[in-house]
DNA sequence: GCTATTACGCTACGACTCGTAGCGAAAGCT
DNA sequence: AGCTTTCGCTACGAGTCGTAGCGTAATAGC
């Protein structure tokens, strides 16, 4: 939503199944047209809303889908596999699932796709949709270092960088193996990809800001 | 182009100048309009041609823009930086740096969008621009090998699954960094991201297709 | 219950883009 | 020359955009 109702004002209060409702017609919009093709009055139609009500709340198809495809991606959890390589994989299958249903695919690209040149939007999607999951990485983390798999983090900016390193890896290889490649992200791949993964981060960094390049 | 001129045909050829300034002009109004701001329209008027002449060469705007973003990954060379680490930073800063031009970004993003609901577009995505760069993997590789860096693959197979892998991780990763975190793939981020691909390649793979999950 | 205030549905609007058709002129090939 | 194809131009109906205006519906406060 764009203008959060400031507590409770007087008046007639804003229909939340109407929210909903508009939400769900985004996205069966996005299944059915793709992000070019969608409309806000076709939007409008299938949430038997009038087109004038939608641009009350959102100023536009960008904002509109930011919020119709983040729902889907709530649906994520941490299941508790008992190992860290379980668990990854666990969470890369689940990405790759939400990320297989089309609204999302062409949602989400349609969004980062504007984003490019509206700082505002990419700072929206970065919040309501990145910023959100990055608690996966975090509680995984948390739970391997409890096994001792993940040894505890000595150096705290080091260790945000790294979370953001492994986030990027992750999500971006799910997105560009399901987008671009067009193969499915089923479970050999994703044991090929956490085995890799994995293998950098339980190897201690030589190192990442020191010197210069003693890389080898 | 869509309707490649069969060898020489009797008549008037079509202007090779034309299609420069048709490709040059999409790159340019992508940069100030970006993906669902780009007209046809408007890039005739910037090319100097008529917006009939567009059309004769292409569909319509998903296809030019596909033409046009190729254009720009060419410039992707392997530079020989003397070791496979050096190696794969090196490729890694040169997309960072191209996928940073906003006319990269948003068309590729724009076009990837389309293509979850265009099985023909999204094919002629893949071949036009992702196959084409895999050539730098492939010389990466072969490369380490003759260094020693990397042993001689056994199973032509599983060695094509892992380039698919790498390329997945290599610039999806980039991708997600640049455009969804919206932090710049520097120096710094490029030698961690290195660091933890290598170790993966590098450590013999425990199991990937054989029984269940030894893995940790 | 009455009133103030806000949300809602509906209609209509000008501005714009889309992709195509039709025409005469230009530019090559043989 | 003559033939063939491209090119630039104009015009067109269809469709979308985001907004404005109006009457009605639904709350909160009194």
């Amino acid at each position: 939503m764009q203008s959060r109702t400031p507590a409770s004002r007087t008046g007639r209060p804003r229909s939340a199944a109407a929210d909903a409702a508009i939400l769900a017609a985004t996205r069966e919009g996005l299944v059915e047209l793709g992000w070019s093709g969608l409309t806000l009055s076709d939007v409008a139609a299938r949430a038997g809303v009038a087109k004038t009500t939608l641009y009350r709340r959102w100023s536009g198809k960008h904002e509109l889908v930011v919020d119709a495809v983040a729902e889907l991606f709530d649906e994520l959890v941490l299941p508790d596999r008992g190992s860290l390589a379980a668990d990854i994989e666990g969470v890369v299958l689940q990405f790759a699932a939400i990320l297989n249903r089309p609204e999302a695919k062409c949602g989400l690209m349609g969004v980062v796709a504007e984003s490019t040149r509206d700082d505002a939007l990419r700072e929206r999607v970065r919040t309501s949709i990145v910023e959100r999951q990055k608690r996966l990485v975090l509680a995984g983390r948390a739970r391997a270092q409890e096994r001792g798999e993940l040894p505890p983090e000595a150096d705290p900016e080091e260790s945000a960088r790294t979370v953001d390193l492994i986030f990027d890896m992750a999500a971006g290889a799910v997105v560009h193996r399901t987008l671009v490649s067009g193969k499915p992200a089923d479970e050999e791949w994703a044991r090929g990809f956490t085995h890799i993964l994995l293998l950098g981060l339980t190897t201690p960094a030589p190192n990442l800001t020191p010197p210069g390049k003693t890389v080898s």
